[in-house]
DNA sequence: AATCTCACCAACCGCTTGAGC
DNA sequence: TGCTCAAGCGGTTGGTGAGAT
């Protein structure tokens, strides 16, 4: 089955020939695409427009970048698509030179790969959790030997965006509360109710009331994350386990690292840039969304406003 | 040497969006 | 307002080559 406008007409798929390629380079330098359904025709290929357009966007455009992605690029991708997702076209867009047909070729085959290793949701972002590690159980060979049911992630996301898809996770809607100073407790929210269906980013204290949160704490580094996990004792008890059932040691370590009582003066810094303000119950969520990406200790240059709002 | 498995990536498919009428 | 069509986008497929068995 081809495209509604293929099947009007005879034309050629699969791979493109250098035959092929010169006609279209040709046709487009010398007379621009203009209205690619007339391109195939005017070129002279046996080829729909769409099939054309796709061909020189994604290879034959002179302005592509050749070659394997740096990890400077790679480092974009990465904290683009925890903002924005599965959105490669915009990602792309940092990228001068990348497709977004490439950078979500390079999402799936490496850096997917690659934060599951690491501990890392590609999806969220977020670290696995000690719940649903099984699912992303990896040997030392790197092999997933184990994908099976799917339990519910207790790690929540404070999302900076509103849209509402099935492959974002639900929005948190966080109380609001004051920062502690430096080397004091993050605040501890008991019983509190996190409403599934809520994807309201408006700070609401009621939504909080149910869910039973032991410890709360903010992960440093790039993250814009919230964490929500279990007490340390039953983090230690689940290492236990996790060494039993094969699960690489570098994930493991990463609960004593986020634990409260671990948490390092750069996270402290890090959620203190935040700005919660109890008087007013007002969050800034501009504000904390930048401060934890400037945290970032990737320097790279891209417009805050254009990141994330220009959707 | 033959076969199998896996990763990569170009291309396809179908849906959404927006412009023009 | 509703229809059509082109363009854009994200998910998926399938061909190919490299490495393993």
């Amino acid at each position: 089955m081809g495209h509604r406008c293929c099947t009007k007409q005879r034309v050629r798929r699969g791979l493109w020939s250098p035959e092929e390629d010169e006609k279209l380079i040709k046709h487009i330098t010398t007379h621009g695409h203009g209205s690619w359904t007339c391109v195939p025709k005017l070129a002279g290929l046996q080829r729909c427009g769409k099939s054309c357009r796709l061909r020189w966007i994604n290879y034959l455009r002179p302005d592509l970048k050749k070659g394997s992605f740096s990890e400077e690029e790679e480092q974009i991708i990465i904290d683009v698509h925890r903002i924005l997702g599965n959105r490669w076209a915009v990602i792309a867009k940092h990228l001068p030179g990348r497709t977004d047909n490439e950078v979500k070729n390079f999402w799936n085959s490496s850096i997917k790969k690659k934060l599951i290793s690491q501990g890392i949701d590609p999806k969220t972002h977020n670290l696995i959790s000690s719940h649903n590690r099984d699912n992303y159980s990896y040997c030392n060979n790197n092999k997933k030997v184990q994908s099976k049911s799917q339990e519910p992630f207790s790690i929540i996301t404070v999302n900076p965006h509103k849209r509402n898809t099935s492959s974002h996770p639900p929005i948190l809607t966080l109380p609001p509360v004051s920062p502690p100073p430096p080397h004091t407790q993050p605040p501890i929210f008991n019983k509190t109710n996190y409403d599934q269906n809520s994807h309201d980013s408006s700070m609401n204290p009621s939504v909080l009331d149910n869910l039973l949160v032991d410890e709360i704490c903010f992960l440093g580094g790039t993250t814009n994350t919230v964490l929500v996990e279990p007490p340390f004792e039953e983090a230690e008890q689940l290492q236990n386990q996790n060494k039993e059932t094969n699960i690489c040691d570098e994930v493991v370590e990463v609960d004593k690292m986020i634990n409260i009582d671990h948490v390092k003066d750069g996270d402290q810094n890090m959620y203190n840039n935040a700005t919660f303000d109890i008087s007013t119950s007002s969050f800034d969520l501009d504000k904390f969304i930048e401060s934890t990406l400037m945290s970032s200790t990737c320097d790279f240059n891209f417009n805050m406003e254009d990141l994330l709002w220009n959707f």
